[in-house]
DNA sequence: GTCTATACTTAGATAGAC
DNA sequence: GTCTATCTAAGTATAGAC
């Protein structure tokens, strides 16, 4: 799969580049140039390897969209409503945390979820799929808003520069604590979860 | 202070024009020729009006800041801290509200917020004025979190093209709710706030 | 004071040579 | 797989017409 290759190297390490100079000037700030310029080649030789700058933007996200797509799967396979929660919010803020610096770039620059919307069928599936894990199939208008208002809050908080100098374990366990909160169900200490619903 | 000159007219339809095509196309969808186009006039006049793009996003969003800034300072003034914290909460699920196609606006292309944030002393004075209402001026750090969480979530959930067909009352009512429920506040119906804390 | 004509710089993107 | 050259369009800027 993934022999050395000249390609593969660079390839790889223009991603590297791209997620270093859009982290420090954002998505909008980081021209084709800059990260050429950075890995010594011109830009004819990027677009090599991305036909467009939104390939580049989509190929930085993705590991962490990916990953959020296998922690739903994983939700989805819970056989009690309480476990497919807690499965699909612990995977949901495993995400955020474990990639808070991508999610705080996207927050700052979006630009980007535009790009992401169009390739990978959308980000809205994964919205859909979460507060449908999350809710149920068909929640009262107080819930559906409940469920968004939590899901956004935490994403963007979690990545929020407030937030930056925490420990991974200890935001992790904030967000989690309060999204149970909201989702009213109690907290856990420790324990698996119970069923509840 | 505003007689109709012909700039003064230009002015507010170049407004006018810019934040309907802003909400088509985004704000970095949309070129200042494709104002100038539509108003009938060059790219030039157009800057002619305002020296920069950022100044025409900064322009577009001012109103609702300017108002946030209002009902903040109204918040400020209450005397006990339940009245605060009840004023300054209703004042921002107001402007959500009220703003929420601005908000839609700013989060699917927030290279806008970076723009504001240089002219208006910075979004961050807002938020952190509004996170000291809310949380008191020396909150733990599960208060923290769970104010920007909520901060973040209502506003982003406001704006989110779920809650787009539902009227502004509905809407108010049950963003309303999730916050004091998310400031662990008792739900109020009807009367007047109580001091709590 | 308001706008047009014009031009400069940089960005994203493409074609074709090596 | 990479480079040179080139194109279009964007944002910015100025000189000058009215």
């Amino acid at each position: 799969m993934s022999a050395g290759t000249a390609a593969d190297d660079t390839r790889s390490r223009l991603l590297a580049t791209a997620l270093r100079l859009f982290s420090k000037h954002g998505v909008g700030g980081t021209s084709l140039q800059m990260i050429a310029d950075e890995l010594g080649v011109t830009k004819a030789a990027v677009y090599y390897h991305f036909k467009t700058k939104d390939e580049i933007t989509e190929a930085v996200a993705a590991p962490a969209l990916q990953e959020l797509l296998a922690r739903m799967d994983e939700a989805e396979r819970q056989r009690t409503r309480g476990a497919q929660i807690d499965q699909a919010l612990s995977g949901f803020v495993d995400i955020i945390v474990r990639y808070r610096s991508l999610i705080a770039l996207f927050n700052s620059d979006p630009g980007i979820m535009r790009a992401i919307e169009r390739s990978l069928d959308g980000v809205e599936n994964f919205a859909a799929r979460m507060r449908t894990l999350l809710a149920g199939p068909d929640p009262d208008l107080a819930t559906a808003i409940n469920v968004n208002v939590m899901l956004a809050g935490l994403a963007l908080a979690g990545g929020a520069p407030e937030q930056a100098d925490l420990d991974d374990e200890t935001l992790r366990t904030h967000l989690f604590d309060i999204g149970r909160r909201m989702l009213g169900r109690p907290k856990r200490r420790g324990a698996r979860a119970e069923d509840k619903s």
